[in-house]
DNA sequence: GTAGGGTTAG
């Protein structure tokens, strides 16, 4: 694994954004003086929706009202915009009352400026209403894209395209004809509006036909279009393409360098998302924000490198952004997937302005660290607080549980959910349910539930019926899973994995055999499982039998060695989490080469004794190396913390935080 | 004199 090098990240300090001052009306008066002019208050107005200071520009424009002054035309689009940004629909109303009563409503930027407000409140067929109220000799790029706009934001995308192609016959007819033909014709902003909602159809090629389109339009050199561009191929999955994209701009702002940092780092590209980065913080014409430094501890994240989260954590300090929601939000997530939870909570504590993310992080936090109870507390504090649970936040709710065993409190949430918060329970609620009565044996209610879930199940829900199969030793039921699992996710060997550990468990061998065959004949391969450990700063990968680490030899001597104490301890191989094939000394080769075994060995062998030890896996960790590495952390008295895809294990004096549970 | 639509985030 390619990691950046951490010297050139914390050589940010140079190359800063401090975050714009927040402007206020007092010095906004300074500049524009008069109190009694309407112009300047349409300024002010203005100002302050544009510099994002919605509340403000509101404030202002009631303020203006109070003093009785006539608004006219130009005062509403920005008052009206302010509320688009707030989804404040009951101030939205009554600006468009307001702007009905003076006899505006009919402007065409009043009009726009309605259209966006309306749809980013999630009232579509008003704003469609006022859309259609327009009349087409004053319609222009910006009705069309506030309204396009409008269905893609309220996940409509294929009913936006088909408002473009109207467009374009309607650009292509009386374009050149229309009083007010300038503004007819398709602009950059709409060619992105277009591009956002390619990339959100399921169908194929979308997105490549509209960037042939871009391209004969000549808009391809625009900033705003290449973002977009960078921002669709990726949603497609093509990464490959996005980066392209992003190398063949010639004009790049924040926006571009963010939206590549941020792709790589949601698709569990960190290093190339540090290495980006990089980039960004060495050239000279762009400043990195808040944004940047959202993605870039997502990466991190990913990584679980806490000593490079940390040296963001000052970064964000230097750069003034303690206050930004966003940045916050990501901190906790980062100090969260690093293993500090309480270093997590500490920067919960001091955020001024929480969100319902910031609260949402917090809990998945305590809950992937087994601290159901401090994740179920802080649910009922966010819920006093007055602060709206979203569909997140009970997945979050519901994870913690499952990971925990609270089979009670699990069943109250997925039943109350709907009918107090009306969130309707999704797959991904129900995968949690699923997993949390599955690992607790009650399998048919498991099972139950599922059959009369109101979503399809997902992988995710009968991959959780599945494993609960292979712990409690259900052979028919695993079968059952299996074989949606297959239909499902053809090409993912895991499942047979799983399922020929389910038939060995119950002595099938035949049906082992039978699996086996079958997973060879279809060349489906296992997803290589690595381990990594951060050494005074440097990380260590290990694979799975890894003969490439220039210790090897050394750490397969003292994992023979540990395997004598261990046994002492009364430790016996568990068989049953590899593939009944080879000979039973064989099969103790090829479990003790599990990659946290290997990172474990060196880690101990390198380290100051006594020191914690960190491990992060790629994969769920496997049971056999789960009870190892329990009494490993007896035998030599170590802590050690592994972080695997799914939760942390914190083991200790031959236990384990999830009490074996998981 | 002043005005409306897009792309990056947890």
């Amino acid at each position: 694994m390619k990691l950046s090098k951490s010297s050139s990240v914390s050589s940010v300090v140079s190359n800063v954004d401090k975050h714009s001052t927040n402007t206020n009306l007092t010095t906004l008066f300074n500049k524009y003086v008069d109190k009694n002019n309407v112009f300047s208050w349409n300024s002010v107005i203005a100002d302050l929706a544009r510099g994002g200071d919605s509340v403000e520009a509101l404030r202002a424009f009631s303020s203006m009202r109070k003093l009785s002054l006539t608004p006219t035309r130009s005062t509403f689009p920005c008052a009206i915009k302010s509320c688009s940004a707030l989804h404040d629909l009951h101030s939205g109303k009554q600006a468009h009352q307001q702007a009905f009563i003076f006899g505006f409503h009919r402007d065409v930027f009043v009009s726009s400026a309605l259209i966006d407000m309306y749809s980013k409140c999630g009232e579509l067929s008003d704003a469609r209403k006022l859309f259609d109220e327009i009349p087409q000799r004053i319609r222009n790029i910006v009705s069309w894209t506030s309204m396009l706009t409008g269905y893609v934001q309220n996940d409509n995308a294929r009913e936006a395209l088909l408002l473009f192609k109207e467009f374009l016959l309607e650009e292509s007819e009386c374009g050149g004809a229309s009083e007010n033909s300038d503004n007819v014709f398709v602009d950059s902003v709409a060619i992105a509006s277009v591009l956002s909602a390619c990339s959100r159809v399921t169908v194929n090629g979308v997105t490549e036909g509209a960037h042939g389109f871009v391209i004969k339009r000549g808009f391809d050199s625009e900033v705003g279009v290449g973002n977009t561009l960078i921002d669709a191929y990726a949603r497609g999955g093509h990464v490959d393409v996005s980066r392209k994209v992003f190398d063949g701009m010639i004009e790049k702002d924040a926006v571009t360098w963010n939206s590549i940092i941020a792709i790589y780092a949601q698709n569990g590209l960190a290093a190339e998302a540090l290495d980006v980065f990089d980039q960004m913080v060495k050239s000279t014409d762009v400043k990195c924000n808040a944004v940047t430094l959202s993605a870039v501890l997502l990466a991190i994240a990913h990584l679980g490198v806490l000593r490079l989260g940390k040296c963001i954590h000052d970064q964000v300090i230097k750069m003034d952004l303690e206050e930004s929601v966003i940045v916050g939000t990501s901190i906790i997530d980062m100090y969260c997937k690093c293993g500090q939870v309480d270093l997590a909570r500490k920067a919960f504590n001091q955020m001024k302005e929480k969100n319902v993310r910031s609260w949402t992080a917090m809990i998945a936090g305590y809950g992937m660290h087994c601290r159901a109870r401090e994740a179920l507390d802080l649910f009922y504090k966010m819920i006093k607080a007055g602060v709206r649970p979203n569909y997140i936040t009970f997945v979050s709710v519901l994870s913690a549980c499952s990971h925990a065993g609270l089979v009670q409190e699990g069943w109250h949430w997925l039943n109350t959910m709907g009918r107090e918060f009306n969130i309707e329970p999704g797959v991904e609620h129900y995968g949690c349910m699923v997993d949390l009565l599955g690992r607790a044996g009650k399998l048919k209610e498991a099972y139950d539930l599922i059959e009369g879930m109101k979503v399809k199940p997902d992988f995710v829900v009968w991959g959780s019926l599945l494993g609960a199969c292979r712990i409690h030793k259900n052979v028919d039921l695993g079968e059952i899973a299996a074989k949606k699992l297959f239909e499902l996710e053809p090409n993912n060997c895991g499942y047979h994995v799983l399922l020929s550990n389910i038939y060995a468990n119950a002595g099938r061998w035949e049906d082992v055999e039978r699996t086996r065959t079958l997973m060879k004949n279809r060349r489906l391969a296992k997803t290589p499982g690595f381990s990594l450990v951060e050494l005074r700063g440097k990380v260590h990968a290990f694979l799975v039998g890894d003969k490439e680490h220039p210790q090897h030899e050394k750490i397969y001597e003292y994992l023979e060695e540990l395997n004598v104490k261990l046994q002492e301890v009364g430790y016996v191989t568990d068989m049953t989490s590899v593939i009944h094939d080879v000979d039973q000394e064989e099969k103790e080769m090829t479990l003790r080469i599990h990659s946290e075994k290997l990172a474990v060995a060196f880690a101990i062998m390198n380290s100051v004794p006594g020191s914690t030890i960190r491990i992060i896996k790629n994969l769920r960790v496997c049971g056999d190396c789960h009870t190892v590495i329990r009494l490993i952390s007896k035998v030599v008295d170590r802590e050690i913390v592994v972080r695997d895809s799914k939760r942390f294990h914190y083991f200790k004096d031959g236990l384990c935080s999830c009490g074996d549970y998981w």
